[in-house]
DNA sequence: TATGAATGAGCGTTCATTCAT
DNA sequence: GATGAATGAACGCTCATTCAT
């Protein structure tokens, strides 16, 4: 019933796969076209007809990545929650999404921890903003949190924003090192969860 | 003809910086052995007479950044502190430590927070290990909270130390991109205080 | 279904048209078979259908400049000239053709002085046998000279022959560069023919 | 008592000659970086401490050629003539000493006639100007005669320059085809001194 | 010890040519 | 016949490294 007939994929898609693979095991500099012609078993032209060069491929690769970041909780709204618990739930749901997509594409995020920072030195526009959003966006949560006032209103949400997402950014490429991502999964949530929401201290 | 000869200064410390500051500016694999050679007024032979090769300029200079890091606060004994607020103090003062040592030196936390991670990719263990050890370095000081009973007992205490450990190096990185540093500062301290000790809800 | 075709032309003959304009525009090398293919409108497979190559395509253009500027003269008998008077006749006949065509098809001008030389570095016969064939054709109308009495016999038919074509090619390259190409050839032709019948010197 | 050392000759001049000696055998663009590198028996990198890139190469070497060119005529003065006699005389020996330059570097002269061409499509200034140069210059000598009073008036100095230079062109680009070389320069020059000074007619 | 000219492996990129559709 | 996506040989160029001075 489909016009789109099956088995043909985005030509482009496929080469930021097989980019993504080879970026992700040798690294951004020492991945040469030959390395990802290779990988895909076609010729280095066919790249150039796809993208611009190999910096284009890079940020296609970074931008990609951030979409699909994006995109896995992009259902979470920063001003649903009504009150501390309905937050707390929310932050375990995104935790987890976020896992998920560490586990499901560990290509994807190997280039976002370790490449991403390289390449933006050409073009730091792309990640810059990225993680001006990515604060912009956690800070909705804590301003829509102060509003309804279950927040304290004294912490500046931006700040609040970007510190949340070092933990959260922390906990994904430590994820990439670790053996049993499920055992990891549940201590690294609760201990997000508490330092959010309970603090170090008491009982 | 002195046996203490003044003025000499450790050569490869010289180029270190020198190779610290183009770096910093121009990312490490934008950088040209001709680059640091200029900042330096040396001819290229003189770095391989001082380092093996590229790769270990900038590994040397990742470690030693890594150092003044552990030596800004050196002094800070995980078991000191008898109490939360205490260890309160401790983290105050910490954060306040690698403030000053981004402030003052801002190459250095540039090269850590840009290059490293690429760096690392030929030599992982390098900035592995220095991730691993920061990380159990914070977790001595939770693990030292729980024995003496002011920190709750269900966390993980190494988990705790790399979340605590991204929302600084978080706020390192954010604190290149600012303005006005020291408007920062308190903020920012405040709010890992927050989140450490007291948790986003409450009045 | 028609055996007489209307409107089919030649489509080598359009192929070359294209080829042309862009050739004399951007010079033989930095043309492309993408360029001449953009330029007409059709896959680049096309080419190879009527082309063996893209030297092929070059070197027909040359082929047919050179045919051109023969076909504009082709009716001037070396021969037929009985006079020196005839002979000066005919010489500013053939000046006026050759600007004639010159103004007519620069492209094909521009290919023939700015790029045949570069073609001729590949295949040396093609334009090496056309110099030598108008020297000779230049020729045969001193040694018509020379027999009929009107043209000194001391003088090297072939030598001349070169001179002639040498002062002609030199006027022809120089019209592509001028504004008012019909000011220049009263002046030019008959600076030509004054050097060839009367001399520099003299009243 | 030199102060320069013998044998240590500038380092551009030996690679400009061996670029002129493979770049007059093979053509401009059919000439690699490492024809070059191998004829002069040096690595790649070489060039490019000395020149910029290809082009580069290939234009000092269309320069120097020109200036060899105007170097060896420097010292006949346009206006010292004073009769049609010294400038016919003037007119043989720039002829011969031109002969003498091809024949003594033929090299020079292939770039030139070769491949200067497709060169100047790069950067027309180069070329242009020389044209335009070397016609003002014949042409300083026709108007000397003019103002003289022995060459006719009613011609354009600039025409006749460029009109005669065509004739020298096509007798070097001859000179580069002929076996002997002796044997063409006394029949090439009284040709081109009988068109300038005689015309074709007469006894 | 210091130098920097020389090096050449290796890179990213282009583009004439092919051939399945 | 017409197409243009795919190809990969071949190119110009860079730059980390060496070594004669």
């Amino acid at each position: 019933m489909s016009a789109v007939p099956q088995g043909v994929v985005d030509k482009r898609e496929v080469i930021l796969r097989a980019a993504g693979k080879v970026i992700a095991e040798k690294g951004y500099h020492a991945t040469g076209i030959a390395d990802i012609a290779r990988e895909l078993g076609a010729g280095h032209g066919t790249f150039y007809r796809y993208f611009k060069n190999k910096e284009d491929i890079a940020r296609s690769l970074v931008v990609r990545a951030l979409g699909q970041m994006q995109d896995a909780i992009a259902d979470e709204d920063p001003q649903s929650s009504r009150s501390l618990g309905e937050y707390r739930e929310q932050v375990r749901r995104i935790g987890n999404k976020l896992f998920d997509l560490v586990v499901a594409e560990p290509d994807l995020a190997r280039v976002l921890f370790y490449d991403a920072a390289a390449i933006a030195r050409t073009d730091p526009g792309v990640l810059g903003s990225a993680v001006e959003n990515a604060g912009a966006y956690t800070a909705a949560f804590i301003r829509n949190g102060q509003t309804r006032g279950f927040v304290r209103r004294e912490l500046d949400p931006q700040v609040v924003g970007l510190a949340v997402n070092g933990m959260i950014l922390a906990g994904c490429a430590q994820l990439l090192h670790v053996r049993d991502a499920e055992e990891m999964r549940t201590s690294w949530i609760r201990t997000v969860e508490t330092l959010m929401f309970d603090g170090l201290g008491g009982t």
